[in-house]
DNA sequence: AGGACTGTTGCACGATCGTACAATACCACG
DNA sequence: CGTGGTATTGTACGATCGTGCAACAGTCCT
C-alpha cells in the first residue's frame, strides 16, 4: 500500500502553481469519478502528492471543492469574454457571442458539469457555499444585463430579461452536457439566438 | 447508542407500503441533509426502522436513491397531468398550465431539488442511471411535443420547441430552487408564457 | 558551508461508510 | 394452537473517509 509508482522524488513547487495542480486535480477526479468517488486520497494520487498535502493548502475538502467551483467560474468568465471581445463592436453580435460561447468547449465541458453539479450538491446543506453561488450567478447576470442594454432592450424588461436568458441557457447547457446525443451545440446556439430575436423584437 | 427512542415493538408492513416509506424517508433526508450527508443508517433512522432493512428491500444505496428519482419523477409528471386536465380544452390554456405547474408546489420544491442533484451526481459516472435519466426526459419531452402541437407549432420546428421549452423550464425551476430570493414563481411563470407566445407566433 | 524555514511525506487515528448475516419477532395458515 | 415463512432487527466486518501530526528534505539566506 505505500507506493505502487517508483516514487520520483519529492520536488518542491511554488505555493501557486502547487494550489493550481490541485484544484486542476480535484476537477479531474469530479469530472471522471463523480462527486461521490471524490475524495482526498483519490485527489492526491491524481495530483501526484500525498494526502496531506491537501490539508496543508485547503482547510478541508469542501474548501477545495469550493475553491475548484470558484476556477470554473473564472475560467468560463474568461472564455465568455474572451468571445464577446472577439466579436467586435455591434452590440447583438457580442450578445450572441455570449451566449453561443456557452456551448462550445472550454464551458460546454463534461468536467465542468461534474463541478457544477458538486457544489450544487453541497448549496443545500451550508450556508457559506450558497451564498457564493448567489454571488457567482448574479455576476453571470450582470454581465448579460449590460449586453442587454445595449441592445436596446428597455430598463423596465431588462430584470426579466436577464433571467429568462440566463435559465435558458442554463438549461440548454446542462442537458447538452447531460446527454450529449439529444441535440448538438449548434442547435443549442440556435435557440438561443431565436430567444433572443423575441426578447429583442427587432422585427 | 443502541437506541435513544424508546423503541417501539417493531411492526410489520405491507412490502409496498414500506417501500414507499423508505424511499419517502430518503427524499426528506436529501432535502434536509444534501447528497452528502444521505447514508444507509440516516435514511433508517428517519424512516424509524433498521438500517439492514433497506438490503432488504434495495440492492444497495444507489438503487434507493435510483428509486427515489423515479418516485420523484412519477410524482412529477402526475402534478403535470393533472394541472392540465384542470386546464380545460383550449390548447394554449393547456400548455400554459403545463409550464407554469413546474413552479408551483409539489414541483419547486427543495426536497426535489436535492433528489435531482443527488441523481445527477450519479449520472457521470454510472452508464445505467445515465439511460435512466435520458429516458425521464425524454418523457418530458414527448409530453411537451404534444403540447405544442395542438398549439400550432409546425412540425419542422416542434423537436427544437421542445428542447427549448424544456430547458427554459428547466433552468427557471433549477435557479428558483437553487436561490428562491433572486425571482419569484410568477415571474418565472411570466417568462415561461412570453417564450411560448414568441414561440407559437401567435401575433 | 551551515542553519532556518517550510513544502512535503507517510502514517495513525477515530468516525462513518455500505453490506452481509444470523437471530428475532410477527403474522397467516393448517 | 402450533408452525412455517418472512419482515425486521442488531451487529460485525472490512473499506474508506477526513484530518492531525511528527519526521523528512529541498531551498534560500547569511
Amino acid at each position: 500500500m505505500t507506493n505502487s509508482t517508483p516514487l520520483p522524488p519529492p520536488r518542491r513547487a511554488e505555493p501557486d502553481v502547487r494550489r493550481q495542480s490541485l484544484i486542476a486535480a480535484c476537477a479531474r477526479v469530479l469530472a471522471r469519478e463523480g462527486a461521490a468517488g471524490t475524495s482526498v486520497r483519490v485527489i492526491a494520487r491524481e495530483a501526484g502528492v500525498s494526502p496531506g498535502l491537501i490539508t496543508h493548502y485547503f482547510a478541508g475538502i469542501d474548501a477545495l471543492i469550493a475553491a475548484t467551483y470558484a476556477d470554473v467560474d473564472q475560467t468560463v468568465s474568461a472564455a465568455l469574454e474572451a468571445a464577446v471581445a472577439d466579436a467586435g463592436d455591434d452590440p447583438r453580435a457580442r450578445l450572441d457571442a455570449f451566449v453561443t460561447a456557452s456551448f462550445a468547449p472550454p464551458i460546454a465541458d463534461r468536467a465542468l458539469l461534474a463541478t457544477w453539479i458538486a457544489f450544487w450538491s453541497l448549496v443545500t446543506a451550508r450556508a457559506d457555499i450558497a451564498r457564493q453561488h448567489d454571488d457567482q450567478y448574479a455576476g453571470f447576470r450582470d454581465r448579460l444585463t449590460l449586453l442587454l442594454a445595449a441592445c436596446g432592450v428597455p430598463g423596465e424588461r431588462l430584470r426579466l430579461a436577464a433571467i429568462a436568458v440566463t435559465a435558458l441557457v442554463d438549461g440548454l447547457w446542462l442537458e447538452l452536457s447531460l446527454s450529449p446525443g439529444c441535440f448538438s451545440a449548434d442547435e443549442a446556439g440556435a435557440i438561443a439566438r431565436a430567444h433572443l430575436d423575441s426578447l429583442i423584437g427587432f422585427l
